[in-house]
DNA sequence: CTAGAACCTCACATCGGTGTCAGAGGCAAG
DNA sequence: CTTGCCTCTGACACCGATGTGAGGTTCTAG
């Protein structure tokens, strides 16, 4: 398939693939007049970049990835291993800092919740106090 | 405090917490000469920025909630609110795709990692395979 | 063969948060 | 008052992924 249909079946703009080609971490073959081609497996590693991106992880840190993803094999160093297990560790943590702000947020969600369900007279007088009283 | 003060103690840049100030999320009162003076106050302050910075969201999704964070009051109104569900909607959603993420280089790791703990001998055959054979 | 759709490369623009620099002014200790 | 540190404003630069547009080429349907 060529790069317009690669992009319609993934979802990702053209010319993000021309991108991703370029920061080496998607291949096409050429036609003779220099059209890029694709196959099947290719709309699996746009998903699995897609996936990585949106993880926070940048072309870089994939490009540095994707050689084992491919397939392990000797080029799989323990270098590479251990990026990978560097990525997944940030990525835990990350996910640790996401779900602090969450808890904050669900913390304020419930004290203006609380707020508003008082009656209007009870609130006039503490509208200052950051936590309902007990 | 002047602005080095918090910048040291949150251990947000001088150029940061003037930008925050800039996009109306972090307050200051200014001296005669026109410096800004900040309270202990600011530096909780300082840390709920960075707590919802470090969660994706943007300056103007911060100040937008912030009238709410600084206490549940009638200027809370029920779109403000619905904002606040939202973003911690987004943050859930987001914590999963980071999880979707992380099993998928865990995935990765695994094979790998059996891969690597073969005997050199039966390495060579099979460097194409994505998953080991069962 | 021809028209039109799809594709090519190259280059510049955008966004948000931050770094950095220049030139000027505030403030406290000596 | 001077010295030295801190601060002020304003401007420009950066990063990474993507948008956009120009000008030219390839492919495919009729």
């Amino acid at each position: 398939m060529r790069i317009g249909e690669l992009s319609s079946r993934t979802g990702v703009s053209v010319r993000s693939l021309r991108y991703y080609e370029e920061q080496g971490i998607l291949t096409s073959v050429r036609s003779a007049g220099g059209q890029r081609h694709y196959t099947e497996e290719h709309v699996d590693r746009v998903g699995f970049i897609r996936c990585l991106f949106a993880a926070g992880l940048s072309s870089r840190a994939v490009a540095e990835l994707l050689p084992c993803a491919d397939a392990p094999s000797d080029r799989t160093t323990g270098a590479a291993l251990e990026r990978m297990r560097n990525e997944r560790d940030r990525l835990s943590d990350r996910i640790g800092e996401l779900a602090r702000a969450r808890d904050r947020l669900d913390g304020l969600i419930a004290a203006n919740e609380a707020y508003q369900s008082r009656t209007p007279s009870s609130r006039s007088r503490n509208s200052l106090r950051s936590t309902p009283p007990p």
